[in-house]
DNA sequence: GGTGAATTGTTGGTATACAAACGGATTTTG
DNA sequence: CAAAATCCGTTTGTATACCAACAATTCACC
């Protein structure tokens, strides 16, 4: 009878129950927690620093890959970081089409300075849920990458 | 004995398994099923016209409100649109402050016409769980707002 | 009923994001 | 080895996003 009830028929199309629309507001939400608790770089520049931390020297477009950046943003995130002493970039001598990107000492003090408040954004960003969901969570999140 | 594993001793930062990393990674992912699917518009345009057809004309900032945008950004999105030949706008006699927004008859057709893919977008974006798993995870992300 | 507070929309500034096109360097392959 | 394909970084252009400051208008309250 009311088979159909499985497919797509539940009515209008209602934008807040869209997982794009979603997805949006929770990020805004994170991002309003981020910069609350660090104020001195964004999301993406903390990333490139955490990232560097993590690896190692690497090129700019293997930062951008790693990272989750196209060529072009990486640049800016990179130009940015390098202006303000936090990173210094180098050519490569074996691939002249390299820039070697890697931290600079500020840049490292300064992400070591500020970890600890990065480990207390993921909570307050997942507060609303309690710890098992949480996993569940971030488990369904990570295979909609 | 090790009750201090429930704790954040899991030794080292790992960007992988931020929420806000994981968070930027599956928007970049529904972004791109977006495009690929409504190339017309972008999803925030979308979503102000999807909006406009739900609850009718609205003043700009209060559609910035229900669309989750700040004063600046609807500001950028409704011009666009505007230019497109999408929107209509009008002063409001009423309170001389307002802008009111409204659909063409053009934004409407659009809408109309594209309004089917969206439902695939979220389909597809949501593809990698299945029905169940897609509730709960809707649920979880929308307590995260 | 008039003044301080709040709201509305605008502007300018900064920071992602991504596409497309480009020149130079390296790798692949015929 | 030489041509083709690929990779690297850059630039330009468009589109969110958010902040802060601003003028005009309306509201709240005394």
């Amino acid at each position: 009878m009311d088979k159909d009830s499985t497919r797509n028929e539940q009515g209008s199309y209602r934008l807040d129950r869209q997982v794009g629309f979603i997805l949006r507001r929770a990020s805004q939400r994170h991002l309003s927690i981020f910069s609350e608790l660090i104020p001195e770089v964004t999301p993406t520049q903390f990333a490139v620093l955490a990232k560097l931390v993590e690896t190692g020297a690497l090129s700019q477009n293997a930062l951008g890959r790693i990272t989750a950046m196209d060529a072009a943003t990486v640049k800016g995130v990179v130009d940015r970081l390098v202006k303000r002493g936090l990173l210094t970039t180098a050519r490569d001598d074996k691939d002249k089409r390299r820039t070697i990107v890697d931290l600079s000492d500020k840049g490292r003090a300064l992400y070591h300075e500020v970890e600890p408040r990065a480990r207390l954004i993921t909570e307050q960003t997942l507060a609303p849920l309690n710890r098992r969901e949480q996993e569940t969570f971030l488990a369904m999140l990570a295979r909609l990458c």
